[in-house]
DNA sequence: ACCTGAACACCGTTCAAGT
DNA sequence: ACCTGAACACCGTTCAAGT
């Protein structure tokens, strides 16, 4: 066959391959060969489009990034960061959700890629502009990325084996009623988030308290911005 | 050589060179014929002590759970529960950053590994006597987890490339100082955790207050359930 | 430029054979 | 019981050859 006029493939056909891949059947069953199947060429093709199947993962995981909504801290009155925040991490946490198998790459950082470079661009520039000093605005990102990510790591509710007898009273005298967390997964882990995102944002409230809001010199500590 | 009178491995032998092997290459690093060859003996023995490679990568995280401090839910009043969660949290953190290449692991829960059960157990017990409902109990141990996991399975600084041109201010008009991040990933990751850590306690200690101190056989309707 | 098959140096795991 | 070498079905990546 060697070269066709028309080329067989694209970086963006590879992407969209890879990830339908990664969200079937996870990580470890995206190999080169196995992919290159899937699109009907061979294996060393690939190498035509990327220099590793590292950055073909990297490119999934940045697709992943491009569907995280950052609207809210361009349309919204800067002042009202918390809302700015929770809205994003909601939208964060479900980009991730939908996409569970790719997160352990997009949790190593953005690196290079271009999406997760602008997530980070749009949080850090926001905290900023609502007056936050630059260190603790990159606090919160960090942090935020770190609740974030977490949450779509590893379900907790899931961590746990769906099996009463793993549980045995005398090692573990407060976990009778773990074999049941695995079958409430998903009300598990979203109230988890939600307890653990509103317990955030509030004590980041009580701290914005501490560097005040920008433009004034002397202010009231907020109690719920 | 055959059967040797006295074995040459043992599940200890191996779980400590492969904790090494990770700590010191990461987990790509450890193949079976490598970790096998480590210890001086060929790749299928370890089948004789593990069943397969998993249960050997599980083996080595368990032994990091092993090193999460849990005596403060024991010694200190069961009111306490803010600090002695506090104090576990610090102490979970330094484990997990001692051996970050292992973290992905640990990352998908305790499953029937016994020290992670252990850590999962202390917590939720002790929640449970500060007077937390147990659902509410589960919550903060899932996100928890989520908080700490996410801050050891990747550094923030570090995941942002130490080259000032991968910064287009045009493309990411706040990224201009995030070339300088690298150097100061220390400062900034511990900085972030302390941060979050802080405002995820005042915040838990603001809901606390809506489910009221144990003892008490009426309590005011929490406000957001 | 873009695909191919062959090749290299690896994998995890199974299994019969040895003591 | 516990180790071995051989074997199976895979890997990621390089490269010369083809059009």
């Amino acid at each position: 066959m060697a070269r066709p006029r028309k080329p067989l493939l694209s970086r963006d056909r590879i992407v969209e391959a890879a990830g339908a891949l990664v969200d079937a059947e996870g990580l470890d069953a995206v190999s080169t060969r196995r992919l290159a199947a899937e699109l009907g060429v061979s294996g060393p093709s690939l190498y035509n489009h990327f220099r590793n199947k590292d950055e073909i993962l990297d490119a999934v995981a940045d697709a992943v990034s491009v569907q995280v909504d950052l609207s809210m801290f361009e349309e919204s009155d800067p002042r009202d960061w918390r809302e700015a925040l929770h809205d994003w991490a909601l939208s964060y946490r479900a980009a991730l959700a939908a996409h569970p198998h790719i997160v352990p790459v997009l949790a190593r950082g953005p690196g290079r890629r271009p999406a997760g470079l602008r997530v980070a661009d749009a949080v850090f520039g926001a905290m900023v502009g609502a007056g936050w000093p630059p260190a603790q605005a990159t606090r919160i990102g960090a942090l935020m990325r770190y609740f974030i990510t977490g949450s779509a790591l590893g379900s907790f509710a899931g961590g746990f084996v769906d099996d009463e007898s793993a549980y045995d009273p005398a090692d573990y005298p407060h976990l009778g009623q773990a074999h049941l967390l695995a079958e409430r997964r998903r009300e598990v882990d979203e109230g988890a988030f939600e307890t653990g995102l509103r317990a955030l944002l509030d004590g980041l409230a009580m701290q914005y308290g501490e560097y005040g809001p920008p433009g004034e010199s002397v202010r009231r500590a907020p109690k719920r911005p």
